[in-house]
Parts: C-alpha cells; sequence; structure tokens
DNA sequence: TAGAAAATTAACTTGACAGTCAAAAAATGA
DNA sequence: TCATTTTTTGACTGTCAAGTTAATTTTCTA
C-alpha cells in the first residue's frame, strides 16, 4: 500500500497536471509557460520540476491518463450485455460525454505529431489506435449480424470519431441542450449512417 | 492594372505564405521560427518583414486567402442548377477536395482562438460563419422540401464539418483510394444522416 | 545611364522562457 | 527534541527567436 507521502505526491501531479492542462487549452502548448502552470497552484517552476522532468513529460502524462481512461470506459460498454446497436450507441454517447467533462485535455491532444516525438508519441498512437479498434469491432460485428450496412468500416470510423471530436469546437455550455441530451442526438443522427434503411435487403 | 513591380510583390507575398504554412502545418506556429521560413526560400527574416508586418499577419492573410476560396467554392456550387441533394452532395465533395488540396493551410487554422485576437479573429470567425450558414441553408431547404429528414439544422451541420474536417487527420496519400473517390465516399455517408428513410412519412 | 525608389541584408537589441542548483524550509520519525 | 529526508524556493544561466535598423544592393524609369 501507498505511504500517505507518496500519495500526497500523487495527488500533487495531479493538481500539476491538472493545471497544466487548463492553460495549455487555453492558450496552447508552446505558448504556455512552466512559470503559469506553477503559480496557479501558488507553487514556483523549481517544484513542478520536482515532479515531472520537463514540459514534455507533464504534458505526455496527462494525455497517457486521458487516454487510458477512455479505454477503460469503452471496455466496459463492450463487456456489457445488450444490443449492438445499443452497445454502439452507448459508447459513441459515453464519448461524447468523457469529451466535454476533460474537454480542455482532449483538445490540446487533437496533433499528437506536433506534442510529441519517438517513444512518448508512439505509446500515444497506439493507445489511440487501441481505442479506433473497439469501435471498428462493433461496426464490423454489426454489418456480419446483418444489423448494419456493409460500409468501409475505416472511413466510417474515422468520419464517426471525427464528428464526435468536433463537438469540443461547438458545443457551448450556453446552449439550451444538456451534455446528456446532446450526446444522446449526435449518437443517434451518426448511427444513421449505419443502420439499414428500405432500400437495402 | 496591377505593375510589374506590384505583381512580383504580390508573387513574393504569396511565395512566403505559402513557406510559413509548409513549415507551420508540420511543426505548429509557436515552433516555427521566422528565420526558417525565410531560409526555405533563400532569404533573411528582415526580407519577410519588408512584407509582413509580423508573424500573426503572416497567419492572418493565409488564413483569410484559404476561407475565400473555400467561401467562393461553395457560392459556386450554389448558384447552379440543380436537384438540392446533388447540391449538397457537391459542396461536401468539394469540400474534402479543397481541404486535401490546401492540407497544411487548414490543418493550421484549425484552432483560430489560440491563434488570433482581436479584429483579425472576428474576421476569420465570421468568414467561417459564412461557409457554415450556406450548408445551413441547403439542409433547410431540403428540409422544407421534404428532401431531408427533420433534424436540428445546426447540430447536423456541425457534425457533418467535423467528420469532413477530420479527413485532414487519416487521409493518407499511401491509401488506396484517390482523393476524388474518397470525397465521394465520405459525402455518400454523411449524405445519410439527412436522407429520409423507410420510417419516415 | 544616372539617380531615385524598392528590396534585401546582416548585425543588433530585447525580452522571454526552459531548465538548474545550492540553500532554506517543512515534514517525518525515532 | 533533534537529526534526517523530502520538498520548496528563487536566483541564475544559457539559449533562442521576434522584431529593428542602417547600410547596401538591385531594379526601375526618365
Amino acid at each position: 500500500m501507498l505511504s500517505l507521502r507518496e500519495r500526497k505526491a500523487a495527488k500533487k501531479k495531479k493538481e500539476i497536471i491538472q493545471s497544466a492542462v487548463s492553460i495549455i487549452g487555453e492558450r496552447g502548448f508552446h505558448a504556455t509557460t512552466m512559470e503559469e502552470i506553477a503559480s496557479k497552484l501558488l507553487m514556483t517552476k523549481g517544484s513542478v520540476y520536482y515532479y515531472f522532468k520537463d514540459k514534455q513529460d507533464l504534458l505526455y502524462q496527462s494525455q497517457k491518463m486521458l487516454l487510458e481512461q477512455s479505454i477503460h470506459n469503452i471496455e466496459t460498454i463492450i463487456e456489457e450485455k445488450s444490443e449492438l446497436q445499443e452497445k454502439l450507441h452507448k459508447v459513441l454517447t459515453l464519448h461524447v460525454e468523457y469529451l466535454l467533462k476533460e474537454r480542455t485535455g482532449f483538445e490540446i491532444g487533437a496533433k499528437p505529431e506536433q506534442l510529441f516525438s519517438g517513444d512518448p508519441l508512439k505509446e500515444i498512437l497506439s493507445l489511440r489506435d487501441q481505442y479506433s479498434r473497439y469501435i471498428d469491432q462493433l461496426i464490423l460485428k454489426g454489418i456480419e449480424a446483418g444489423v448494419f450496412q456493409n460500409v468501409n468500416v475505416k472511413i466510417v470510423r474515422n468520419l464517426i470519431l471525427g464528428a464526435l471530436n468536433s463537438v469540443i469546437e461547438w458545443y457551448s455550455f450556453e446552449g439550451q441542450k444538456s451534455k446528456t441530451e446532446i450526446a444522446d442526438l449526435i449518437s443517434d443522427y451518426l448511427l444513421r449512417i449505419l443502420k439499414k434503411g428500405s432500400s437495402q435487403p
């Protein structure tokens, strides 16, 4: 079990990540200074460097955290026992909800190629890939089971994820609709790409 | 008519913009230096400052150019005489094709709030808005004419644009499909969100 | 072709920020 | 309580890039 000290350190790390994410999310990675990140927590830059190797490391750990949680989310739903269509609907809905919850964090990570290189980049891309493959599997199973139309799986998956991720840019807290309502509506619309119409056998 | 000198200057401006866009597109705005932009054209930084007020200005003018061309594209199609569905299909297709043609330029401009502020930001957002409104109109007309399902226009428009714009991130030149094929396929899939199925009256 | 206007250069200033480090402060625990 | 370990500090360094400018070179034109 973790000592009090270790748990305190872990908490501080999380706080620093949150501070970093919120500022970087607004201003962008390069425009954000370590001093800003620190001073938001009433700390000095030096302290931040006590917990993180460098600026890259800070960003990398925050992105890894978000992606791992996303994968955990999708795995939970996939293990549930329900109809394929309902499952995919749930996956899309949760995707939107988690995206909006961790809005700034995901905004930052949109273009990992510009943020990371080498092994960290590989790791981030591989986590994204893992997530995409889960969705591909759901679509493929749906096609095989005759629930969905026959489509180019990768293209449709990319379109769906692209549409979902864009919600970050246009969902406004001012809007009439709650996050849950929006998530549900979006998922309905996007499933139409896959659902069988009258013209198909 | 423009003098030779003016035309030369305009050409040089374009070259600088292209150089800037290609480097910024790869590395990001803040990570790109004016010296890099200049040296790609065998120039020095000072020359670039002769044509552009500052780094922001250079970026702003490149974005404005792209958006104005996009608006011109959509206006051309809207003026054509064809069925609503076909018109929207053409708009989506051309959107993808132009996006992939000017790939890096659009990649940069994805988050204008992080790049601009004040009047330039307003101008960029207003151009984007103008483009969106054209699409809204097409969808709305389609609904009114009974060609499309009744949907929340703004949400569906945002989903469609989000999906379309994501193509920048995943379309690979290695892929089997040409840009035209991809554009066509994507437009087909996305129109399914709007097309009437058998369940609707 | 000479003189003016336009364009380019290279050296310079300025400011900012990432990352370091020795010393101080705080927490721990015997 | 006091010695030891952990954490924090803030001043410092080195680097790097934006933007300026005076001097030079090129281009135009009368």
